[in-house]
DNA sequence: ATTTGCACGTGTGCAAACAGTC
DNA sequence: AGACTGTTTGCACACGTGCAA
């Protein structure tokens, strides 16, 4: 079974609510983004983001965050390294 | 200059804000996005809102637009149909 | 403003290969 | 020996994209 589809956008208010929330600090499966810049930009940037979100919900399991996007996994490598996106950050080490 | 930077991430939480804020109902720089979802469908949702933020904040001008997005007039046409955007929704009606 | 054709680059899947772990 | 995961590479084909019309 998933997650309890949690809701966070008022974690990034800055503001008004108690620091007693239960929302995740990594993985946030909705977040913010800056549509005012050139596609290239904008869409490397939030894929940039999904696929670190996935990374951390999968625990930087390659073959799961490949399923769960709809990816090869050989081109998930590709993807990444393009995207700039460090692989040795989420090889579940927080214990 | 630019527009004055304005966050509006809060006025998407639905809640503890009065109703004064100085908010932008249909063209906003920040979006949220749901990233639990295959890229395909995360990157079209992206996609479309960034193409209706543009079309909202130049409203309508398809030359502004793929002056701003980067893109090719022509090519803007085909990403905008393929994508579902609708044009006649945009050609600057409200004063 | 809008469409189409064409050429080129990029995205993407598939198969193969090798290392590591169990 | 198997089977599974991680990682890389080559190749073919579909798609994105710019340019000219």
């Amino acid at each position: 079974m998933n997650e309890p589809s949690l809701t966070v956008e008022a974690a990034m208010t800055g503001g008004a609510m108690p620091p007693s929330a239960p929302v995740l600090l990594g993985p946030q499966p909705e977040q913010s983004f800056d549509l005012d810049r050139p596609l290239r930009e904008a869409r490397d940037a939030f894929e940039k983001s999904y696929f670190e979100f996935h990374l951390a919900q999968e625990n930087g399991s390659m073959t799961r965050v490949a399923e769960k996007t709809g990816l090869e996994r050989t081109h998930l490598y590709r993807k990444l390294k393009q995207l700039g996106v460090d692989l040795s950050r989420n090889k579940r080490s927080a214990a």
